[in-house]
DNA sequence: CTCGTTTTGTTCTCACGTTCACAAACTCCT
DNA sequence: AGGAGTTTGTGAACGTGAGAACAAAACGAG
């Protein structure tokens, strides 16, 4: 690795290489899963489903893991890439919401085995209240700003209607919470500093759609 | 409409333009709902969370349907951009893997009002066969086939854990259907001419932690 | 009818992301 | 030790996307 002098600690890493380090760590995983210990850009590029060159770029941003000839360390990638991302200790996340989203999100075993811990279900139906979703008790949305506070809680979830999403947001923002990933399929507006993204099944239909109807329109052979 | 010969019928829309024109659809359903009828591109790019300058680059791509000095009709921009995304008809839609999210899926209200309509439920799992989620009734993995070819599907979703899914998509993809909607956690290879999107909880949150960390870390002033 | 106001549609420029192509660096074989 | 064969890391070219800025077009007042 180059010098680098503790004041340049900020490397900025392109938000498209950012977006595919997670599938970069997904794809080790596997490969060491299958007991294999080394494998070439050419390798991992197939099992992340990119092409090597793209692959070698972004791996670039984070130093010279590699060896020129040989290729990459299965293991030490992996851990270079999860502590690049920030999931070698768990985050703790709160979710807001338990419908039936809810109930599918708290139940994802991908959490824990993959940096982070969901620390509270929250739903302002007092009906939830005191019912036990995937072994967390559901408790009142008002006691948010407890819990974020009590565990330090920098990452939160909404999965309720679109109509209150907002009201979420801002009591999430209010609570501390920096970074919101949003199921409900409405627009959040939130002050700078706070990370928002969105997972929007709607759109992502729709994107599907306007293909498919350019597929249909121009088959005709 | 300006004239069109049949032979430019394809014209290409960017896809980050694509990507954003069902945030524009429903902006404009919000506003038709509110009793609005015309709006300026400011007010439309502000519902819709854009800077006004690519809303309107954005929309010249369709044509142009607004008016200079007066702003766009709300409900006639709308049915512009539903046509043009393909959903002013409705496109039926499987649901393979009916667990936790299965049954998210198969409940979320937002499928039939946005130009989708859910034709089966499938899952290999015998125990859930006949039983009914969300008024439909569940039937096997292996009904596939038939189900596609009865009801003209092209748009399938994948709901089902991430090492089956391959598996599913190769039947889907053999069965006819060149549209799917991927939640499982894994890279889906699939022949040209098959559009894959992906929808993956755990990638989210690892770039919202990504961010989390430098914020955290620069933020020692 | 003409002028001022408003707002769209589009052009231009800059930044970002992707891909190619190759030098540098490592291993292995003779 | 030296040369052949691999594979990384990166510079340079290309394509796509974002935002500023402005001309063209519509409306309304007088």
């Amino acid at each position: 690795m180059t010098a680098r002098t503790p004041t340049d600690a900020v490397r900025d890493i392109p938000e498209a290489t950012v977006a595919r380090l997670p599938v970069y760590l997904r794809a080790l995983t596997a490969l060491g899963d299958q007991g294999i210990t080394t494998c070439s850009s050419e390798a991992l590029a197939t099992a992340a489903g990119v092409n090597s060159a793209k692959l070698r770029k972004d791996l670039s941003y984070l130093g010279s893991y590699g060896t020129r000839g040989v290729g990459y360390d299965v293991d030490y990638l992996r851990y270079q890439i999860a502590r690049e991302i920030g999931v070698t200790q768990d985050w703790p996340v709160v979710i807001v919401g338990i419908g039936n989203l809810g109930h599918a999100l708290a139940n994802f075993s991908g959490f824990r085995s993959r940096g982070f811990r969901v620390v509270a279900l929250l739903d302002a139906d007092q009906a939830l209240h005191e019912q036990q979703v995937a072994g967390i008790v559901v408790r009142p949305f008002d006691d948010l700003e407890q819990i974020v506070r009590e565990n330090d809680v920098a990452i939160g979830v909404i999965s309720v209607p679109a109509f209150a999403a907002q009201d979420v947001a801002d009591r999430m923002v209010a609570a501390g919470i920096s970074s919101i990933l949003n199921f409900a399929p409405t627009v959040l507006s939130v002050p700078p500093g706070v990370d928002v993204r969105k997972v929007d099944l709607s759109i992502e239909l729709q994107i599907l759609a306007y293909h498919e109807q350019r597929k249909a329109h121009g088959e005709p052979v």
